[in-house]
This record gives structure tokens, C-alpha cells and sequence, in this order.
DNA sequence: TCTGCTAGGGCATTTACGTCA
DNA sequence: TCTGACGTAAATGCCCTAGCA
């Protein structure tokens, strides 16, 4: 068929999937076959190049002053972990202070964030001044006043902190807390909106991947089909030949039916390995005795017939 | 060694904002 | 100017796992 397929028996699907240029060009063939064998998905991950995501040009937050208000706020404050509707949880989610619509955060998730904002309270004391003047330019200006009954605004990364964390990712698709927290510090950034990130991304990757891999298997699905319509032809082809004249069939066979298969050195004749259609009539040509065969897409014999 | 508890992290899902055609 | 589609930051809840008593 239309695509090539890469064989390695110790590839599993997804790798070889990967191969079989799709036209994805998401993905660096060699780099995935060159791979040590990933111990697991994340690695996988790691290795897949994907295209620059398209983050939007912005400055960065509007709402970055409101969070220095918080953490400066929350010097003086004990968290009570037994009210989720505290003026911790309320204004810890970000600009979205007496928003009733959103869902309150569980206490878990806001001990969680309280912890993360109280370990970055001293940074962005220092971020405060850098943040005014990157504000001053922002297109949209908001302060926890008047920010007050709307929704959460939206941060939007600038072109350098999508790259440092494009690069980031490639390196591992995950972060420990030490690697969040310095991330987080040379990005001008909290370790929340860091790990938010990398969750996102992550996402985004294996949702490439789900696409790369329905990719694949329609046209997986398109060759079995061809596959199944030939041997269904060519098996009712046999049949009238067999019923004509049963006896010295090899020598009646088209030669194009006769094939021998180059890695296990058979004659095949194209039809009945183990398609399931043979029905009353066995032919008993091509088929070694007691082995049946399967066409398995999965496992790349060297002919697909085999 | 087994068990229950807790904290932490990842993921799926959802919401909401910003941008663009 | 309005609108819908799209990309994405962020929130939330669930699940899993490691550490501990």
C-alpha cells in the first residue's frame, strides 16, 4: 500500500506507527528508531518533536500584581483547612474572587496552592517593581478592585517564557519541584502556572499522539480492507479454477497467483491463510501442514500475503 | 507483613479568556 | 462591530503511589 513501513520486531506499535510516514511530520522517524526503548510513555513523549505550539505574543499577565497582592496578603494568614470557602480558597484562584459561578477548590487543592504561593511569597516581593512596568504596557490592566465579581483574567506567555518552556519540556516532560520552582524563578513565573503548563502540554502531546495514532490505524484498516477484498477474489478465483479441473493445479495456476514468500520460503497462493472464508473447499497448496497463518498487519512480513 | 491514612503528583474534564478570520 | 471557532491558561476532581504509623 501507500505507506512504508518500518520493521523492527521489538518496536512496539506505537513506535512503529510512528514510522510509517504518515505525513505527520510531527515526528523524527530516526530519532524514534534510533530510541533506546523507552522505559515508559513519558520518555516516549520526550522524544516526540512536535511543532512549536502556537502560543500567542502578550505580556505577561495582567493579573501578576494581583497575586503579588495575595502573597503579601497571605504573610499574615493561617490556613484553615476545614473552610474551603475561606478568603484563602476565594482568593487564591486566580482573579476569580466572588465569582460564584466557578466551583470551589477542595481543601486538598487549596493546601496544595497555599503551600506553592507561600514558598513563592518572597520571590514575587521581588517581582513586584519588574511586573508594574511590564503592566504599564498590557493591554488589559486589571487590580484585584477592579477585577472584583468578574472572571478570572488569562495570562498569556510571552514569546521567551513558551520557548524556555518548550524547552523545557523537551528535555523532560515532567518536573520535580526543584526543577518547578527554578523554572518558575527564571521565568518570571509562579511554580503553579509552571506546572500548569507542563500538564497542558502534556496533554496536548498525547492528544497529537491519539491523533497520529487514528492516523494510523484507518489506514491500517484501509489495507485489511484491500487486503480482504484480494483474497476474497482471488479465493473465488481458486475455487472455479479447483471446481473446473481439480487435478494438475499447479501447473493451471495464473503465475501470478503462485508466489513464494521470501522469509519463510512457501508458496503462497494469495488466498485462504487463514482468512476464515475458506469455507467447504480447503486448498491444500499453499498452506504449510498444521501452521496456520494469519495476515497480521502488526507483524511486517516481508509479503503481506504471508 | 499488612493495613489505613495522608500528601503529592498526574490526568481528564471543564471553564473562561484572548485572538483571529 | 459582532460573532463563532480555536488555542490555551487555569480550576477541579479523581486516581494512583509512596511514605509513615
Amino acid at each position: 500500500m501507500g505507506f512504508q513501513v518500518i520493521q523492527d520486531d521489538d518496536h512496539n506499535l506505537c513506535n512503529m506507527g510512528l514510522g510509517l510516514g504518515l505525513n505527520t511530520s510531527t515526528f523524527d522517524q530516526n530519532e524514534l528508531k534510533s530510541q533506546d526503548h523507552a522505559d515508559d510513555g513519558k520518555e516516549l513523549i520526550r522524544r516526540f518533536k512536535l511543532e512549536p505550539s502556537i502560543l500567542t505574543l502578550g505580556f505577561s499577565s495582567s493579573d501578576n500584581n494581583n497575586h503579588v497582592v495575595e502573597a503579601v496578603d497571605r504573610k499574615n494568614y493561617t490556613p484553615s483547612l476545614s473552610s474551603p470557602n475561606s478568603a484563602l480558597s476565594n482568593s487564591f484562584s486566580n482573579n476569580n474572587t466572588n465569582n460564584s459561578s466557578m466551583k470551589r477548590s477542595s481543601p486538598s487543592s487549596v493546601i496544595k496552592r497555599e503551600k506553592e504561593l507561600l514558598l513563592v511569597v518572597g520571590y514575587h516581593e521581588e517581582m513586584e517593581v519588574d511586573e508594574k512596568v511590564v503592566n504599564s504596557s498590557s493591554r488589559v490592566v486589571a487590580s484585584d478592585e477592579d477585577d472584583e465579581g468578574s472572571a478570572r483574567k488569562k495570562l498569556r506567555l510571552t514569546k521567551e517564557q513558551s520557548s524556555l518552556l518548550e524547552d523545557n519540556f523537551k528535555e523532560h516532560s515532567t518536573l520535580n519541584p526543584k526543577q518547578k520552582q527554578a523554572l518558575a524563578k527564571q521565568l518570571n513565573l509562579r511554580p503553579r502556572q509552571v506546572e500548569v503548563w507542563f500538564q497542558n502540554r502534556r496533554a496536548r502531546t498525547k492528544l497529537k499522539q491519539t491523533e497520529v495514532d487514528c492516523e494510523f490505524l484507518k489506514k491500517c484498516c484501509e489495507t485489511l480492507t484491500e487486503e480482504n477484498r484480494k483474497l476474497h477474489k482471488e479465493l473465488q478465483e481458486l475455487k472455479a479454477l479447483k471446481l473446473s479441473q481439480p487435478q494438475s493445479m499447479y501447473m493451471q495456476l495464473p503465475a501470478a497467483t503462485l508466489t513464494i514468500c521470501p522469509s519463510c520460503e512457501k508458496i503462497g497462493g494469495g488466498g485462504g491463510a487463514g482468512d476464515g472464508t475458506d469455507g467447504p473447499v480447503k486448498n491444500s497448496l499453499t498452506m504449510a501442514p498444521g501452521k496456520p497463518q494469519f495476515y497480521n498487519p502488526f507483524k511486517q512480513h516481508p509479503s503481506a500475503a504471508c
